[in-house]
DNA sequence: CGGAGCCAAAAAGTCAGACTTATATGTCAC
DNA sequence: GTGACATATAAGTCTGACTTTTTGGCTCCG
């Protein structure tokens, strides 16, 4: 998807990695660099290479006369994109995916409040027209063509909002809305309601009402902790 | 401060991590293993090393035939504890600072409202403790064991409210707090309202008042927000 | 019996050199 | 100009020897 097959310590990563973040390996764990080598037949460099890579993911540590530890999950950097993926796509994607969605619920609205008031014509009219392709799409079972539009519509409020840290979450919200249209039960038509809040935040940005921008946003992301079960107050 | 000197390739990373986050390399400069590799007196192993990890931050990329291309700073992963470290270290940092201000105005609300509704006995007296610490430190000029308890009081609010995204921003938010202490002007006592809003964000956690834990939650953050003169609505 | 100190093994860390592979770029014929 | 081909370049890989740190046990003495 992203960057396959670096390398052999890339497809060395794309094994172990996976491994780890689905909890084969208990917190503690202790591996051996040279038996990993053999594992994996490749040589001890290739080796070493990919334990640093996972080291400084904070998945494992590396100490002399000891060998390489899985270190406990609480530790691990999660917001690392290529850890979020490994998540996603192994045994605790249920968790990682709520997780994510509560996330977002936090900095969403925040970033759609900023982007009312930082975001440029340009931006603006892209936006409008994402929210017009969201209720162009959504009837006919369309899924598909409505995920694109959906991705885009938040990676641009994410982006205007002129500020790094939520631009970067770009990426994340879009795993979270193609894992819900993908493996989640979402046979259905989206909910009406949603795509009118779209077309509402977008109209709000173009006002450069930010805290209506922002309340809107909420509602969208309230919807989608009630989706997950995830009870609001 | 956390994990120094974990090896040649750290001490190599230490000097080269800051120098690419400072933006000294221009997005597309182009770095040779070798020349790096000889400039830092350590052998190609251990420079492919440090130079994978760089590569897993997103800083650089390496290719075939062409060299290690420095990326550009849209494409780094700024969640990255190091990088933010790194950042807040060079001339970027009063940028970043900012930046991660804004998103604790975002999260923290969020996970304090959580926390209320999660938190345990113990959660509850710990932050109890921490406030009435920041009380009894909040008058004169003991800066530093104010920060202690600062530190400590948002720590337990994100640890508390379940959420291991919020709660791995823990360390974010101490560097944020120690940064605005340290080497922002700050000779002056804290804000007395601030202290007071703390002491009632702990009660209504107490009370398990969600509401009302993130709303004196996200007036704490829209002062940290004043305080770096980012306007507020 | 218990603690201080020493020893040896184990595993990561480091280095040097030779070789392989992909690929950007230049060259030449057409 | 365009396409095929040759070449140089820098990363990628492998191997084997050596160093360094650290742990766990062992001895020796109190």
């Amino acid at each position: 998807m992203s960057t396959p097959g670096r390398g052999l310590h890339g497809h060395v990563l794309d094994t172990l990695g996976p491994a780890i973040t689905a909890g084969e390996y208990p917190p503690g764990s202790v591996l051996r660099t040279d038996e990993l080598a053999q594992h994996f037949e490749v040589s001890r460099s290739v080796m070493r290479e990919a334990v640093r890579v996972l080291e400084s993911m904070h998945l494992v540590e590396s100490r002399r006369r000891v060998g390489v530890t899985v270190r406990p999950k609480a530790e691990w950097n999660v917001y690392d994109p290529q850890v979020i993926r490994w998540r996603l796509a192994g045994a605790d994607r249920p968790h990682q995916l709520r997780s994510l969605t509560v996330l977002r619920s936090a900095v969403e609205p925040v970033a759609a409040g900023l982007t009312a008031k930082n975001a440029t014509a340009e931006q603006c009219a892209e936006l409008t027209e994402c929210a017009l392709g969201m209720v162009a799409t959504s009837r006919g079972h369309r899924l598909e063509e409505y995920l694109v539009h959906d991705v885009a519509f938040h990676r641009v409020i994410l982006m205007a909002s002129g500020n790094e840290m939520f631009a970067r979450l770009g990426d994340v919200v879009a795993e979270v809305l193609a894992g819900r249209t993908h493996h989640e039960v979402m046979f259905e038509d989206p909910d009406p309601a949603a795509v009118t809040l779209h077309v509402q935040v977008a109209e709000a940005v173009r006002a450069g009402d930010a805290a209506r921008a922002e309340q809107l946003t909420r509602e969208i992301t309230m919807g989608a902790l009630e989706e997950l079960d995830i009870l609001a107050p």
